[in-house]
DNA sequence: TACAAAAACTAATAAGCATTAGTTTTGCAA
DNA sequence: TTGCAAAACTAATGCTTATTAGTTTTTGTA
């Protein structure tokens, strides 16, 4: 009866995916039934079935959506070469928007890929290691290159990315605190703790 | 027929709940079933219920356990009087050391604490925020007295639990780098970035 | 207005879940 | 060795789940 609405330039799937991350997000994806995500998109739980292929299948969008978005960004920032601080800064920047702007997406990426089926799960696993030994190498560049303390980068690295990624738990205090101020107060607390 | 096997000083209760806790971490809550625990631990599901009230419990006392863990540390320290600078390190190097020796039960904690049942996932919430909060007390006592940059005390916060929380990552390069060396490059990073 | 495709519906299936009831086995103390 | 409590077992209950099959309604187009 109820049809499922649509935007602007927006497949049915894409609805069906992104309320989909909302539920994901605020119930985790093993207590996230098809009824459920079926009424909140006003529609009973079969009719999903006529747009897409399995509930798996929702995750999987998700989850590579986002780990694209992140390896895509770096491509393109790793070519317009300038110090390694300043390559450096410009991610933080990006993963800090990504959190805020496309909260539930990174959130379900973060938290359920665990739930991925293969081959997807050792997909995700691959290219997110990959992401992360490319930072790895970008700050040991930029050691040997005397921009950054003499630090672990592994360490390093894994600071940076936890510390990003710990905006989740920011929902709550957005309304006191600007996104520029946050971005700016976070980026600063990371980059003076190593740079030289 | 086959018992649950009891090591020193340890209830049958604390044996299941602790091999729940690994389960948990590695499978997720909602994907965890009473079968595979009871496997795990070499016994039928139903015999479980002869030491515990219910799955839910289990997760209850892992969270708690937790939680209560890092209150009362806090309490002890902040009852030694020194700098803020200092007591801002000792709490850092005991959130690193937590997530190194007991991982199973903290990445728990953070992780599936949403399952918790009411009046629990309450008390939870109200817990962890109460501590958060005292640690940005404690922030702005040190950017007060002189100790630390003038940032935003939420925001250092935010990104020093996020970044100890982050070593959840960490157990694949454990062979690498030894402990006491990504704690104190750690706690250099997070504290060089924001002291005076 | 009629037709065809898209997308909704209802009904049903088979599997998995936590948990309870009732029974048997185990292991310790007298 | 006997007896009792603790702790295992088997069987069953009732519920929820993702998904399929088959049917009807809706919608856009000729």
């Amino acid at each position: 009866m109820a049809k499922i609405k649509l935007g602007k330039n927006v497949t049915k799937k894409e609805v069906i995916t992104q309320t989909a991350a909302v539920l994901f997000k605020k119930k985790g994806y093993g207590s996230t039934s098809m009824r459920e995500l079926a009424e909140a998109l006003g529609v009973e739980a079969p009719s999903l079935y006529n747009h897409i292929g399995s509930k798996s299948e929702l995750l999987q969008v998700v989850c590579f959506k986002v780990a694209n978005a992140f390896t895509s960004y770096l491509d393109t920032v790793e070519n317009n070469l300038t110090s390694n601080v300043y390559i450096l800064e410009k991610i933080i920047r990006f993963h800090i928007q990504m959190m805020l702007n496309n909260f539930d997406e990174v959130y379900v990426a973060n938290h359920e890929w665990k739930h991925l089926k293969e081959p997807y799960l050792s997909n995700f696993l691959i290219q997110r290691r990959g992401y992360e030994k490319r930072l790895v190498v970008l700050m040991e560049t930029g050691i040997k290159q005397n921009e950054f303390k003499d630090v672990n980068p592994y360490v390093s690295v894994l600071t940076i990315l936890s510390s990003v990624r710990g905006l989740e738990f920011w929902q709550q205090h957005k309304k006191n605190i600007s996104s520029q101020v946050l971005e700016d107060d976070m980026v600063n607390h990371l980059l003076n703790g190593i740079k030289k």
